[in-house]
DNA sequence: TGTACATCAGTGAACGCGCGTTCACTGATGTAC
DNA sequence: TGTACATCAGTGAACGCGCGTTCACTGATGTAC
């Protein structure tokens, strides 16, 4: 009567693989806390030490350290991700500007109540550790996920695009160069945005701005002059909604 | 025959002084070589060896490693602001958007130059380093070389204020909560600068967006999209200069 | 100008601690016949 | 159902290295008389 056991058919995991899933859990878990308490310090031997486990079972599960703190930002990029799909998600349909004003709440919540993994992924690169190609796809997660915000509010609207504060007449010498004009569509095509370039533009300088912010207000740089800095956010965060030109439907 | 002895009056430093400031520059100048090689990782130990001396010689400069540590934080601060300051003095005078793009420039190239040193003062803080008083003032010179830029602005034209892109007219609940709203006067009484609260707000979202964007960009999330940022960067700023009301004299 | 003393820079050894990674090994858990 | 073997988790010792900080010390450089 083992609680789990789905049908033993073709793909049900054996116990062995269920306890090795449990322990990687466990080992990334105890590394988190580490992280957590320790600030961007981790250390193999201390997290086999809070597993009671001799620093060498680490091992069996990570081929090296490097290759844990790889596992551990994917897991961070990811789970950021979820949380800022689940925001929009409960956001009424065809509500943009409400799906932006949850979706970058929803990130402030994440990054404040785990600060140390949100400097894991947005943080100054730990020491000596160079992301891998691993990381790339997670992190274009997290971005797609803002992204496909205003993307839904310029595709569902179809052609009658929204306004972004009437200045799109003013676009052509905006966009910037050359060079920025292929780079502003390339990325544009890669998130699988049908949104014109200044708004993709626009959408960078404002994924910027909240990270700035997160960084700012996580590294202290606040304290004295905003804090708490729930207001600033807020208040910031529906100035780039507007810039964004994102309208719920007004009934 | 001693070059630099000035006139040996009341204040000339005597030549232990100035054999023990030259020595200080050398541990400084060692440890922000290791930082730009070895990321963000400071060891007195190796500090010592590049100087060719005994490890607890350092003891006689700095009572500890985060002391060096803060004094790097601050010279970096101190080094930025100069940077800043130096580039908006180039700027023709009552040239409020001139100054901007200079000033913001200089900032990125000062960050591209020495990301270790960016990463020092915006990034994670470092492993067990807890940012001691000493930090907050240079800080502080940071945020008011940009200030000033808007700040001489709107101080400049006196009363003719320029407008803000037309939106000081749906201020009144634009500048958000009452907690947001003094805390908008109270920094903006700190900078010393007689801004509208809404545009102090503007000033640190577009602070934010320049701090996030340098994270970005030294972080590698721009690999494969932005890149080379310059002219991203370059857009992004001058729109921030659009929003922030800064515009040149037309002639 | 010359001597006695104080200040200071730098030495070298040591304390007590940490780390990542390797390697040959013991037992337990699974698998095949 | 029972036996023989393979797989795997975890051990324990070791390698070779690093670190910050302390302490009593040697000499050279400065200062006072």
């Amino acid at each position: 009567m083992p609680e789990t056991t789905a049908t033993p058919g073709q793909r049900a995991p054996t116990p062995r693989q269920r306890a090795r899933a449990a322990t990687i859990a466990d080992i990334k878990s105890a590394a988190l806390s580490q992280l957590a308490t320790h600030g961007s310090e981790l250390s193999l031997r201390a997290i086999a030490r809070d597993l009671g486990v001799v620093s060498s079972a680490l091992y069996r599960y990570f081929p090296s350290r490097d290759d844990l703190l790889t596992a551990l930002i994917v897991d961070a990029y990811d789970d950021l991700a979820d949380a800022l799909l689940t925001a929009q998600a409960e956001a009424p349909p065809a509500a943009p500007r409400t799906a932006w004003l949850r979706t970058t709440a929803a990130l402030r919540s994440w990054a404040l109540a785990q600060p140390h993994r949100f400097a894991l992924v947005y943080g100054t690169p730990v020491p000596g550790y160079a992301a891998p190609a691993d990381t790339i796809e997670p992190a274009g997660r997290v971005v797609r996920a803002i992204a496909d915000v205003v993307g839904r509010a310029y595709g569902e609207t179809g052609d009658a695009a929204p306004v972004v504060r009437g200045e799109t007449t003013r676009d052509p010498d905006g966009a910037g160069s050359e060079v920025l004009h292929r780079q502003l569509e390339a990325v544009a095509a890669v998130l699988g945005q049908s949104v014109p370039p200044v708004v993709v533009a626009r959408l960078t300088g404002a994924f910027a701005q909240l990270v700035g912010l997160l960084t700012l207000e996580l590294g202290g740089h606040f304290v004295g002059g905003f804090e708490p800095a729930d207001d600033l956010y807020a208040h910031l965060v529906a100035d780039l909604a507007d810039q964004l030109g994102l309208h719920d439907p007004t009934r």
